[in-house]
DNA sequence: TTGAAAGCGCTACCAG
DNA sequence: CTGGTAGCGCTTTCAA
């Protein structure tokens, strides 16, 4: 038998008998035989695709996202067309140069990115290559053809959020935002802000990236005499710490503080009272970006087969994950005088 | 030139004149030409090694782990050497048959696995296949020639916590214990229960994997005439949540009860009062984890150099990490009647 | 429907 | 010190 009967029944191309290939399978199977990676690449070009995590940030449970996210991605790629790969860098400019080298050297076939930065040098690497990428949390202006974006719908969910605030009888409602060098937290406190102004409620918006700079903010805000009857946050920690600061001061929450976190967490619900919280579907935000992967992917291949500069041209509209409806729990309810 | 010169040049080996070597070395620069890991793995066998992440408990901060843990064990391997990838499996089984199915396609030189099991599928499989292996965090009886094992020194850590609490004058002791189902917290327990042996101290241990069961074991454990005055948890997030059952009885944190954190985290010194902690260096299993990852690979090349069977023999000792001195914070103090 | 053979890009051996 | 070349294991084209 040859090698090319063999290579046809396993990559399930016809001109195979019946016959040949049940034999072909269950000898296989005998031997355990599969497929070397390196040789198939060889020829095919490389059937795995790379997320290149910026881990510099300890603060906080979200530093679980990558893996949340890879869960879901897995399950709408499956282990036999492309694997994901996680790896770590200590900064963007790391991490940009990890996918440049990778890139150069044919070891994957597309990156994804997450946890944008303003400003990021992965975003400026990844324009200089012809490189199909999937931008997770983040839609980039301008973008090349092949790639893919997948967000959010912050504003949906921040919207529901104002509505739910507003209808309590809040009137002073405040933000303790995330991370100013980061894309996602800045559209948030946004996306709140925009939803608070058709109740004639003006966001006050405070920096809170790290829990010293959280803690240093909330303590003169809860303090003042004209303090928010509400507080949200842009994620999971910063809201317990929400709760702490306000037990130390002595407000009761929720009677005399209703307090959100803008990110779900399984720490949501561990905490008293329990966090009401904006929902955060990381696995369906996963599986959406299994879904780009492919589709970059698809679109570069058919722009190689064409012979068009797959840099050239506009990105398709982002893929945008529904988040669902806003969960509520112990941390909110109806302000004191209201 | 021909190419076996830029071969020569590029993997560093003699037999290549100075100017040759410089002039290769600048053109490939300007080329920005890298070799195709394809080509090389062909030749020479995968330069990279895995960790499969098993992914399925939500709860805890020490899900990011395996990404502190990378970011460690790339500090001593350098990327030029080996890269480290990481992979999600949502079970042991299936991570064990992604290791065996990235072992037979050739794709990954050598292995690394965390968070051991009892009878962990995943180094069943890894038995039956003569790859090198890392095992963290957990020693194999009767392991392979070709592992290697790191594991921190909670023998020393709870030795010292053990002095620390018995010395403060604590009497009745009881640990929340992590999962049952795996290694590394039915040994930390069990070192604790040793430490107190010599001060005639019999910890008593509840199980509290997950904060359902935590919190159903410590409601009546608090509430009991006899209730021990110091609490020692596994995890840090569990540690939260005595801090937060304790509250909720009116307990007083340090005074009526000290709370020890068994894995230190950022979390710890954002609770009030900060928790006390079992120091938890990642980073630097992730340094030993690398230098594991290396000798495993060299022991396995040189057995089969030899033509030994690699399965055959014993795995040298294990690497032991030091943790350091006990993170003594506001949780922990004298008990109320000593 | 099957067999033979070229070639992907690299490393390492062997002659010059 | 340098150049030619075999061959890693696969996919795919072309002939039989």
């Amino acid at each position: 038998m040859s090698t090319a009967v063999v290579s046809y029944t396993l990559n399930g191309r016809s001109g195979v008998s019946a016959t040949t290939r049940e034999r072909v399978l269950r000898v296989a199977d005998e031997l355990g035989w599969r497929p070397a990676t390196a040789a198939r690449s060889l020829r095919s070009g490389p059937a795995a695709a790379a997320l290149v995590v910026v881990h510099d940030q300890p603060f906080g449970t979200r530093a679980a996202f990558p893996l949340d996210l890879v869960t879901g991605a897995l399950q709408t790629l499956g282990p036999d067309t492309l694997t994901l790969a996680v790896h770590v860098a200590e900064s963007p400019a790391g991490a940009a140069q990890l996918m440049d080298r990778w890139w150069t050297e044919r070891r994957y076939a597309a990156f994804v990115v997450t946890g944008v930065r303003v400003d990021d040098a992965r975003l400026a690497a990844l324009r200089t290559l012809p490189a199909p990428a999937v931008v997770v949390g983040a839609v980039v202006d301008g973008a090349p053809a092949t790639w893919q974006h997948v967000v959010l719908d912050d504003g949906d969910a921040f919207a529901q959020l104002g509505a739910f605030l507003a209808e309590l009888g809040h009137r002073r409602i405040a933000m303790v935002a995330g991370s100013e060098h980061h894309v996602a937290p800045v559209r948030r406190s946004a996306a709140l802000a925009a939803a608070l102004v058709p109740f004639g409620i003006e966001l006050r918006t405070v920096a809170g990236d790290g829990p010293e700079r959280a803690a240093a903010a909330l303590r003169p805000l809860l303090s003042a005499s004209d303090r928010p009857t509400a507080i949200v946050t842009d994620d999971d920690a910063t809201a317990g710490l929400v709760l702490d600061v306000a037990r130390r001061l002595g407000l009761g929450v929720p009677w005399d503080l209703s307090v959100v976190a803008g990110t779900d967490s399984p720490a949501c619900y561990l905490t008293t009272p329990s966090l009401t919280a904006v929902p955060y579907p990381v696995e369906e935000l996963g599986r959406a970006t299994g879904r780009a992967l492919r589709a970059a992917l698809s679109t570069a291949a058919s722009r190689r087969a064409v012979g068009v500069d797959p840099t050239e041209g506009e990105a398709p509209p982002s893929g945008t994950v529904p988040v669902g409806r806003l969960v509520v729990r112990g941390s909110t309810a109806p302000p004191a005088g209201g």
